[in-house]
DNA sequence: TTGCCAACCTATCACTGATTGGCTATCACC
DNA sequence: GGTGATAGCCAATCAGTGATAGGTTGGCAA
């Protein structure tokens, strides 16, 4: 009852359980599949993938880094194609919602986490530096794929500050929003998909016209507070 | 080795439980605590929880609901006492971003979900009449509350037709956002929160108002086309 | 040939939510 | 005062989860 061959090549292995893992979660939703059940895909034992992977997790975080290198990628080549920064605001909000519907479980990993183990209640960031890359490498992973906003809002606001920051932490927040929403409850009577992302595409928009600086160093009137 | 008061009086246990889990869900998150550590703190053994909720994913139901039924009427009151819808969609706002984050267990539980066992993969909403009020109880009492924000987009669009349902769940999906990436990602450096909360909600207001009608019975003029 | 070592397996652990079957205090009814 | 029904409870137990321990095997380098 042994394996006809016992030594693949190294790393071949590894790349059998992720793979086997991918399908899993693209069938069943990466919460429903199980450890035997991975290791049943691939013909090895439940406790072998512990030789590969050091937790159940480690396996769902890895796909997760590589399907948002996949995305950073394809930011990269829009911004590289599309030279207008309001073209490529839209190009990659759109990308990015898309991703989201296309890859619900890496995107549910990343950014709809479920583990608060490393989270006690009332805990935020106070600033400084946090390595929040070593902790969740699924969220860093995701986010050197944002930072792709960055350039573009910059050169839309003509300002390089600390408010293109919260502006492109807002336009994430939206985009952010949408995707998790169009995942989550699918079932929900959602107005038309291309209207909503128009939509919430054209609030981004909003936001950074209106934080244009149009003097050089002169701070750009605020909307008109509520 | 008989409990002294066998007949507690009928649902007040049920209450106990409650209590005991939402205080359980606070201390160490909705997603670390057990059955069996509710009944530890209640007094009874596990089984016993059987006894007055279905399930374990029941009782953070209903806690859910409870939660929400208070935002719910929170909204009510702010209606009421503030007349200008520009103000009125401001403090709906800001209130649904406080509500999450003073109750992130129940805001996961309603609008996070990681329960996908109703939801297969590329599976959506197709229109029409789907009762999902009664498979998502949280995302019910959730959404009964949101629909505060209807009124008062249809007071400063002055219009009420599809076009407002796509702006409230354009608003809803940049809060939505804001809130759920707080909660979920507490270690990230954040901007100063208050200036993201005021970018969230001048984005929402800056849609709402490129979409007004101005002429009565005239479609606006839309934002410049990306 | 020898020795090492990574990959593997069987057996098992602690823990989870949930079910079963029996016990008992209480209450409505006679 | 019985008497049966029932709601509430508990001990025992189930299947399934991620993870660990320890022994075994095949292949490679010295």
């Amino acid at each position: 009852m042994v394996a006809p061959i016992r030594r693949p090549p190294p790393g071949e292995r590894r790349e059998q359980i992720l793979n086997a893992a991918l399908r899993l979660f693209a069938e069943r939703g990466a919460g429903n599949v199980t450890t035997r059940q991975i290791a049943e895909a691939v013909g090895i034992s439940q406790p072998s993938l512990y030789a590969h992977f050091p937790s159940a997790d480690a396996i769902a975080d890895e796909l997760c880094v590589r399907a948002f290198a996949a995305l950073e990628a394809r930011f990269a080549a829009m911004l590289a194609k599309e030279s207008d920064p309001r073209q490529q605001i839209d190009l990659l909000g759109r990308a990015y919602i898309e991703f989201g519907l296309e890859h619900p479980d890496m995107y549910r990993i990343a950014f709809m986490p479920t583990r608060v183990d490393y989270c006690p209640p009332g805990m935020v960031f106070e600033g400084g530096a946090f390595d929040f890359a070593a902790t969740d490498p699924g969220l860093a992973a995701g986010l050197r794929a944002f930072s792709a906003l960055r350039g573009p809002i910059v050169q839309m606001c003509g300002r390089d500050d600390d408010e293109v920051v919260v502006i492109a932490q807002a336009v994430w927040a939206s985009v952010h929003g949408l995707t998790s929403l169009l995942i989550g409850k699918p079932f929900f009577p959602w107005a038309e998909r291309e209207r909503l992302i128009r939509a919430v595409l054209d609030m981004g928009h909003a936001l950074v016209e209106s934080r244009r600086v149009v003097d050089a160093g002169v701070a750009p009137e605020p909307l008109p507070a509520a």
